[in-house]
DNA sequence: CGTCTATTTGAATGTACTCAAAAGCGGTGG
DNA sequence: CCACCGCTTTTGAGTACATTCAAATAGACG
């Protein structure tokens, strides 16, 4: 398995720990293994914990009702991923987390994130920050979409997840920027003509 | 001007403070006037301050290429407003926000924001919760608009800002859920044939 | 190699846009 | 208090971007 050495870092990016808190900390973490094509969460849970990833790659989304995919959000490796509006209300969720790939996570429990704040405070911190960024995240993608063809949204998710657009089988590129993969082949092969 | 009592009355859900540190808070709110039309931040600013209103209603939107504008946020009074990209990395945004209607709000500068985490840890908190309700509402509202039609995104609009959509300018709704106004006119004024 | 999934291609359709012009509405000044 | 001006909303015709459905092709994996 996997250690959680990559969560370590990106903790120390932000706050300091001394080696007895970095263990009480490393105590609370539940590792876990998600195979390929596996379901981690889906609608109608409600999300307890926090989830990092290790390695490999999840994927979170939405299905309308038409059954169709919406993908909110890919997590490879150092990402956090999770329902926050599940997470944050206690109330059953709307969307699936699965495996794209094989993957390690580690979780951290509703309950031990409040031990852990009322532990070592430093981790309000880490977690704010940690949810601004997410947010500022959202902010740019929200700006970025509305209304843009998809051509420019394909251009923007090329930029986000540069490592990812290369092996990611393409249905999935086209559920993230919200076409169809017929559409989305379809612009890939055209003619160059406009960009 | 008003009183920042609702900014108050909104820490007290989720921290309590003592009357001293509610004052030393409230000294380091400034707070400004912004008139309809007025221009509180625009592309290209390095956002230094977090923004609250306690009356009028503002907007947060960005402007494409075509100089279309696509609004990312409404904030009446009681809501945060800000572009977070911009306030977290320190670099110039690419979003524009303005008044609807003479709005008054109160800022916090980072600076203050550093002293206040500092002499009251229990702001961390505050804003921890505070960006991880945003992040949710911004999850839920990209899971509800991926690819869904004009129709079910404005019932989405509708569901969000109840209060608003009766007296807001239509042409600013359809900016929000992504369509033109002419488009929107025609979706509302079509035959109720599919709700 | 065969099966399953992903991608490509094509034709017909639909949703939403563009451009243009008319109608409605609200405020302001004479 | 009415007339006018500017802004918002409506309406219509033509167009473009993206979808649906169907079928062929290509890849991946055991």
């Amino acid at each position: 398995m996997q250690s959680p050495l990559l969560l370590l870092q990106s903790i120390s990016k932000y706050i300091q720990l001394t080696t007895e808190e970095e263990n009480f900390f490393l105590s609370l973490l539940q590792p876990k293994k998600i195979r390929k094509k596996q379901l981690l969460t889906q609608e109608g849970d409600i999300n307890q914990s926090a989830k990092f990833v290790l390695s490999g790659l999840l994927r979170m989304y939405s299905v309308d009702k038409n059954g169709f995919e919406h993908i909110i959000q890919f997590a490879p490796a150092g990402w956090w991923i999770g329902d926050l509006y599940s997470y944050h209300k206690q109330q059953p969720g709307n969307l699936f987390i699965d495996a794209i790939e094989d993957t390690e996570i580690v979780e951290i429990s509703r309950n031990s994130i409040d031990i852990l704040f009322e532990k070592i405070p430093k981790f309000e911190r880490f977690f704010r920050i940690l949810a601004e960024n997410a947010l500022a995240a959202y902010q740019q993608r929200l700006s970025s979409n509305l209304n843009l063809p998809a051509k420019d949204r394909y251009g923007y998710f090329v930029e986000l997840y540069p490592s990812l657009f290369l092996s990611l089988p393409q249905k999935y590129i086209a559920s993230y920027i919200g076409v169809t993969p017929e559409f989305l082949s379809k612009m890939l092969n055209q003619p160059a003509s406009k960009k």
